[in-house]
DNA sequence: GAATTCAACGTTAGCGCTAACGTAAGGAGT
DNA sequence: ACTCCTTACGTTAGCGCTAACGTTGAATTC
C-alpha cells in the first residue's frame, strides 16, 4: 500500500531546516535565501511533497476555490463565459467548483450556502436575480462575488453582461423597421429564465412606442432546445387566429426549430414569416439561411468577468458594473429593411 | 463589518456541551440523544453555525470534493456526461471540481497533480488514455477514480465507456450493407481524440475484412465544429481525385457542416453522396433531413458511472469495467439496405 | 449486591499548514 | 565602539475540525 505522502515536516528534516522556511520557499515568500530555497525545493521534488490544500486553506482561513453557479451547460452561451473565465483562473492557480442551477433560484440558494462552507476566494453566478439570502450571506462571509450575464447598478458586489431589457428593444426597433406589424415570442416558463423576460419586456417597450398592440407569447415548459422551439410553434401556427408576421425566440437553438415548424407547416421563411434568434451561435455559420439573431459577446464577459473577480480577489478597485454590447446579425430569416 | 462565523466552539459553549457531542450532532453520527441533538441542531442554526469543510477536510484526511477533467463543454456529449452525474453526486453531498483539459493530455496530468492536493473523495477523467505519471499518482493517492466515455480492460479504478472501435465497426458494416465502397473521414489532428482514432480503426477494420483499400482521412487544427467540418468537407471535394461515396465525420456538428459544404458543392445528399456523423444529437430532432448516425447513451454512462464511483468512495465492490451498448440510427443521409 | 454492559457524553492529540512574532549574525553609519 | 538596520532564519500558537480513547452513571445480569 502507498504510505502517507509527505508532509512538510519531511521536507524540513530532509533538509535541516525548520517547516517554516519550508513554507516560505514553497510558497515562493520572500526570507529565504536562494541557496536555501532551491535546496528545498529540490528536496521537495525528490520526496513527491505536495503542500495540502486543505492544510493550507485551514490555515490560511481562506482556500483557493472560486464557486460558479450555470443555470445549465447545454445552452452554448454558458458553455462559453465558463470557457473564457476558465483560463484566467486556471494560470492563477485557483480551482473551479461548478454548480448548475437548473434555472433554479432555491437550487442556487442552497449551493451557494455550500459552497460558502468552502470559504472560497471566490463566487460567480449567473445573472443578477438571486434569492435575497445568498446575496446576504455572500456580503456578511465578505466573498468576492461576480455576477455575469446580466447586470444592474446594485450588484452584490460586481457584475459584467449585457442590457437584456435594451436587446429585446433593439431587435424590436429593427423588426418596426423591416415593417413588421404582429410579432410573437417564443420562450420558457415564467421565472425560469429572468433575463429572457428582460428582452421580452424591452421587446414589447418597442412596439408598444409605436403604438403596437399586445405581443403573444408561447412558453415551453421544457428546456429551451430545438425541439421546444419546434413544439410550441406548432402550437402556436396551430392556434390559427392572427398569426404572426414574425417569431422572436429565446435563443437561435430555439429559432432554428421554430423555422424548422414553420417550413414544415408551408410557411417560407421569410417570405411568409419571420424568424429572430437570440445569441448569435456557432451553427449559423453552417446554416443554409442564417438566422437573424442578436449576437452577444460571451467570451468577452467571461474573460473580463474573471480578471474583474481576480482584481476583487487582490484587494484592487474594480468597477462594480460593466456592460457590454450587443450588436444586430441580419441574417436571412428577417425580410431586409424598408 | 462581519464577524468571523461561529465556530463548533461557539455552539458547544452556548448548549453547554463540548465540542466533540456537537461534531456528532451534526453529522449525525451516534452517540448523542435526540434531545440533545436538537437541542444542538437549534443552537447551531439560530448561530447561523456552518460546519468548516476545509477543518473536516483536514481533520479526517479526505475532502468532499470529486475532480472532474472533461475535454470540452463544447461538445454536447460531455455536456450530457456531467449532467448525468451532477445529480447523484449533488445528491450525495460532493462538490465538483471542474478542469477542461482541451484534449491535450498533459493539461490534464497537470490538473490531476494539482486535484490530488485537495484530497478528493474521487477523480473522474474523460477516456482511458492519460499521461503515465497521471495513473501512479492516482493509483498511489489510492483515490477512487473513475474513467467514462471510453473502456479498457485494465482502468485505473473502474471504467464505463463504449466500445469505440466496435462502434467504428459497426458504422463500417452498415455502410457496406448499403453498397457503399469508397469511404472517406473527417476527423482532428491525430492525438487530440483518440477515441475518434479507435472509431476510425474500427471502420477501417470493417472495409478492410471486406478487402477494400484505404480509407482518406482528413484532419482539421481546430475543434470538431460545423465550421470545421465544412471546412475539410470543402478541401477533400477540391481535391478531386476520386471522390469518397460517403464520408463519416468525427461527431454530428462536423458531419451537419459537411453536408452543407457538400450541397453547396452541388451534391446531393445522399443521392450523390452518405453522410455519417456520430452521437445522435438533439439536433438531429429538427434537421429537415435527420443523419444517419451511432447514438451513444451519454446519460446513461454519467449515472451508471456516478454510481459507480460513489460505490467505490463507499468501499463497495464494483465491476472494473462497464461497456454500454450503442445503436446505428438511420437517417436520411445514407440511401438505404441493399 | 458486586460485576458487567452500554449509551451518552468528555478529553486528548493531532490533521498540515500559516501568521505573527521572536532572534542571531552581519554590515552600515557615526 | 556602539547603536540601528536588515536578512535569514526559528518558535509559538493556532486555523476548526475529527479519531481514538477515556469516563460516568444507570440499567442489566446472575
Amino acid at each position: 500500500m502507498a504510505r502517507q505522502s509527505p508532509s512538510i515536516q519531511d521536507v524540513a528534516n530532509c533538509v535541516g531546516v525548520s517547516i517554516m522556511t519550508v513554507s516560505r520557499a514553497m510558497r515562493g515568500v520572500e526570507g529565504v535565501s536562494s541557496a536555501k530555497r532551491s535546496e528545498i525545493l529540490a528536496a521537495a521534488k525528490a520526496l513527491g511533497y505536495r503542500p495540502s490544500r486543505t492544510a493550507r486553506s485551514l490555515a490560511a482561513s481562506h482556500s483557493t476555490l472560486i464557486g460558479i453557479s450555470l443555470p445549465t451547460l447545454f445552452n452554448e452561451v454558458f458553455a462559453d463565459i465558463l470557457d473564457g473565465m476558465r483560463r484566467t483562473f486556471d494560470t492563477a492557480g485557483f480551482d473551479l467548483v461548478l454548480d448548475n442551477s437548473d434555472y433554479d433560484s432555491h437550487r442556487e440558494a442552497l449551493w451557494v450556502e455550500r459552497m460558502i462552507d468552502w470559504k472560497p476566494a471566490g463566487v460567480v453566478l449567473s445573472g443578477v436575480d438571486h434569492a435575497p439570502e445568498v446575496c446576504e450571506q455572500l456580503r456578511a462571509a465578505g466573498i468576492p462575488t461576480l455576477e455575469i450575464w446580466d447586470q444592474c447598478s446594485n450588484p452584490i458586489d460586481v457584475c459584467v453582461g449585457i442590457d437584456h431589457v435594451a436587446a429585446g428593444c433593439k431587435i424590436g426597433e429593427y423588426l418596426l423597421a423591416c415593417g413588421y406589424k404582429a410579432p410573437a415570442f417564443v420562450g420558457v416558463e415564467e421565472n425560469r429564465d429572468p433575463r429572457a423576460e428582460k428582452r421580452l419586456a424591452g421587446l414589447r417597450a418597442a412596439f408598444a412606442a409605436k403604438g403596437r398592440g399586445a405581443i403573444p407569447v408561447l412558453r415551453s415548459e421544457r428546456h429551451a432546445s430545438f425541439e421546444a422551439g419546434m413544439n410550441e410553434t406548432r402550437v402556436l401556427l396551430a392556434a390559427g387566429d392572427s398569426r404572426p408576421d414574425c417569431i422572436c425566440y429565446l435563443n437561435d437553438h430555439m429559432a432554428f426549430g421554430g423555422m424548422s415548424a414553420c417550413e414544415a407547416h408551408g410557411l417560407s421563411v421569410p417570405g411568409d414569416i419571420g424568424i429572430v434568434g437570440f445569441n448569435g451561435l456557432g451553427i449559423n455559420a453552417v446554416l443554409p439561411r442564417p438566422l437573424t439573431t442578436l449576437v452577444t459577446p460571451r467570451l468577452l464577459m467571461g474573460t473580463l468577468g474573471a480578471r474583474m473577480l481576480l482584481a476583487r480577489i487582490n484587494g484592487a478597485k474594480v468597477e462594480r458594473r460593466s456592460v457590454v454590447p450587443v450588436e444586430m446579425s441580419i441574417g436571412a430569416t428577417t425580410r431586409g429593411l424598408l
